[in-house]
DNA sequence: GCGAGCAAAATTGCATACACTTTTCTGGGG
DNA sequence: CCCCAGAAAAGTGTATGCAATTTTGCTCGC
């Protein structure tokens, strides 16, 4: 995280390489996606790219190969890399399978879980609420992503996480819409309570029956609010 | 695949490279990976691997960027890439994902599966037990691994299909071992009878089901058969 | 004999150079 | 006016070179 700023291109810092930059890139690539900071579909030559984080083109490749790997970019053979255009479909499609994880991981959490683990999610479950009742989207948002995502942890199994993290990061740029609609937002939250109850009863089968339609519902709204358009970027 | 024999270092050919090498290095690379062909968790230098395939490093490294994205290799910061080692406990980890992933597949499967698709997996079905019946575990192993991937295609989900080749990637330099038990390979065989049952039945519930136990039973296998050991390779 | 410390060798990380491919620009038919 | 060579420009793919880090081997001291 030593690097030079965003913007301008280094000017010149041969000084000591603390981190290796393409690992640095791969985060710093990987957020610039998600967060929508970089076009959809668009060629991006990598140039323009090497300028923009004062590196060369040697360690921003290898960061590139990695995103592709990852499924957030996709490599052209001698045409360069452009962004994933992620179509409604594909978040659909994408859903299912984020579905059927947090299934499993339900399950697994609700037969390992702790004490101290529950009590955090309970608490987030709460904060959740409240951004609820205000209509703070993006608190909210998060606080529902940490509940997730703490379920996900609890589950204790590392491929599981992983796998997780990495097909949410995937769709996350376009997860904010799903609650636009406020008769949705609504329902969700009430899912969100008998997820809760199911968790601190340790019904794993049913969290994991709740969890499954959470996010189909999630989906189906999502099916709505976007046709067919494919999500661009700022 | 137009690149010189793997064995020897290519002499000199520098014709056409009808397709870019770090995209071919990955294919190798993965399969021999899988093969068992690379010493798990010791160091491999670039270099050897350079003039193994007769490239210099700069796609070799590369793939291995792409391959440590996967998954497959560990990158350690200054000291090289190694095989990431598979203890039994990644294996069953794996297996639980795979086992929640194929469900998902099932269902869907049953949903949209073509004629065409169907009679394909029946005799693959058939295969196998002729396979069975003679005790050839490797034909054995591959019609089994077809029917599961055929399936999984059969769901129309390229999310589900890419992850689960991921998955399945990762740990089938394992999988032979799990049917080396004869009573469980009976067993597995019966399993796959049910399967074929409720796939033909269109019954994606139970179907799921049975994918799931039929991984778990696999996982237990193995976990038997696999104490507590990391799997190396030859 | 054994371990600490230093130097040489090996190896990785990054930058640059060059070959090849794709894209764009331009001029001339039709 | 449009379309199609053909060449120039831009961009990607690979090789090589150098700096920095790690590893190895050796010597010295205990």
């Amino acid at each position: 995280m030593e690097i030079a700023p965003t913007a301008a291109a280094a000017p010149r810092r041969p000084a000591r390489p603390r981190t290796v930059i393409h690992a640095q890139l791969v985060e710093r690539l990987r957020d610039m996606i998600v967060e929508g900071d970089l076009p959809v579909g668009e060629r991006v030559p990598e140039r323009v790219l090497c300028e923009r984080f004062g590196v060369s083109r040697t360690p921003l490749r290898e960061a590139l190969k990695a995103l592709a790997a990852e499924g957030l970019i996709e490599l052209l053979p001698n045409r360069g890399a452009r962004i994933a255009p992620l179509t409604a479909d594909d978040i659909a499609q994408t859903l299912k399978v984020i579905g059927a994880l947090e299934a499993l991981a339900a399950e697994l959490a609700c037969g390992r879980i702790t004490g101290d683990e529950l009590a955090e999610i309970r608490a987030r479950h709460y904060q959740m609420l409240a951004h609820h009742a205000r209509r703070d989207l993006l608190p909210y948002f998060k606080a529902n992503q940490a509940i997730h995502q703490a379920i996900v942890d609890a589950s204790g199994n590392p491929v599981l996480v992983q796998t997780y993290a990495n097909l949410s990061g995937r769709i996350r740029r376009a997860r904010y819409a799903a609650n636009l609609n406020p008769a949705r937002w609504d329902e969700a939250v009430a899912e969100h309570e008998l997820i809760l109850k199911a968790l601190m009863a340790r019904d794993g089968a049913g969290l994991a029956r709740l969890m499954r339609t959470h996010l189909d519902n999630k989906s189906h709204s999502l099916a709505k609010s976007h046709p067919e358009t494919s999500v661009t970027s700022a």
